[in-house]
DNA sequence: TCCATAATGGCAGATCATGCCATTGCTTGT
DNA sequence: ACAAGCAATGGCATGATCTGCCATTATGGA
């Protein structure tokens, strides 16, 4: 991994959908190993994939919920249930367990409060390995999907 | 934005370098009238741009932390420059401004602990906006980058 | 039912993706 | 220093894709 392949990553991290010759040129390689370097990051696993980014205010998702999730002492046995239930709540775009507090904060991204409170009583206190929730609203987005920093 | 539109999306999210007459092929449409669709949500800004997803473990990037932050009273001020410096800080990925004991939450991506102690002491204590540090460690990853749910 | 509007499908020229091969540049061993 | 081996590069050719244009078809209102 050099210097040309953290530019390919960054340049993929900015725009996706650039093509293979924009991508050369940018990163000052012909077309044909340019190629053969983006193959040869993706097979191993550092580009993981490609995604299309929604604009959550165009889309009318106007709500951003940071939820720190407790967890009752005997879920930790069957932990795997656990992720698969909170993978499965609609509109959690991204959960980690974690440590301090919470056992667990997903980001939960909703058009409105009225949809949020919906997925709080159908999908979360529903779950009887649920012991608390703590709701933090996003006021203000200051960035998002910025590009790694590779080491 | 109908049913079609919907499902342009969601494949989108699945895959950002779907070609267009694949994509087509999915949501039965031609590539034609596909095309437009995409080219309508692009500049609507529902689709606001595309990105490689960068795997964590495969780039050596072992450590997520959830960092709650809080800023001095007189920092309400210029909240923009408290803003630019939080984006600025290498390795933050994302940054909100919620609600709740803290004022921001960062998460920040770094190699290892050493790589996130220089993030804390050169780029996060240095700022004399900054009162109060609370690190959360990602000790598991249930979901990210998760396909967010239309309304 | 008829008209107006919008969306669709197909076509064609240009661009792009991608496998193959000779060449270049660098490292290793003598 | 020199030669050999190896990995990476660049160019080419074929096939697929992108994308604008136009006729046609579906949709919704009067």
């Amino acid at each position: 991994m050099d210097d040309i392949d953290k530019r390919i990553i960054a340049e993929l991290q900015r725009d996706g959908r650039l093509s293979n010759v924009e991508l050369a040129e940018r990163v000052g390689l012909s077309p044909s190993p340019c190629l053969r370097r983006v193959r040869l990051l993706e097979d191993s696993g550092v580009i993981a994939g490609y995604r299309a980014v929604v604009g959550h205010k165009a889309a009318g998702l106007n709500l951003t919920v940071f939820v720190e999730l407790t967890v009752a002492r005997h879920s930790a046995e069957n932990a795997a249930a656990v992720h698969r239930a909170l993978a499965a709540i609609p509109g959690v775009v991204a959960c980690h367990m974690v440590s301090g507090n919470a056992d667990f904060l997903a980001q939960i991204v909703v058009p409105d409060l009225a949809a949020y409170e919906r997925v709080l009583t159908d999908h979360i206190l529903s779950l009887d390995m649920i012991e608390t929730v703590r709701s933090n609203f996003a006021l203000r987005m200051v960035c998002e999907g910025q590009p790694v920093h590779l080491p």
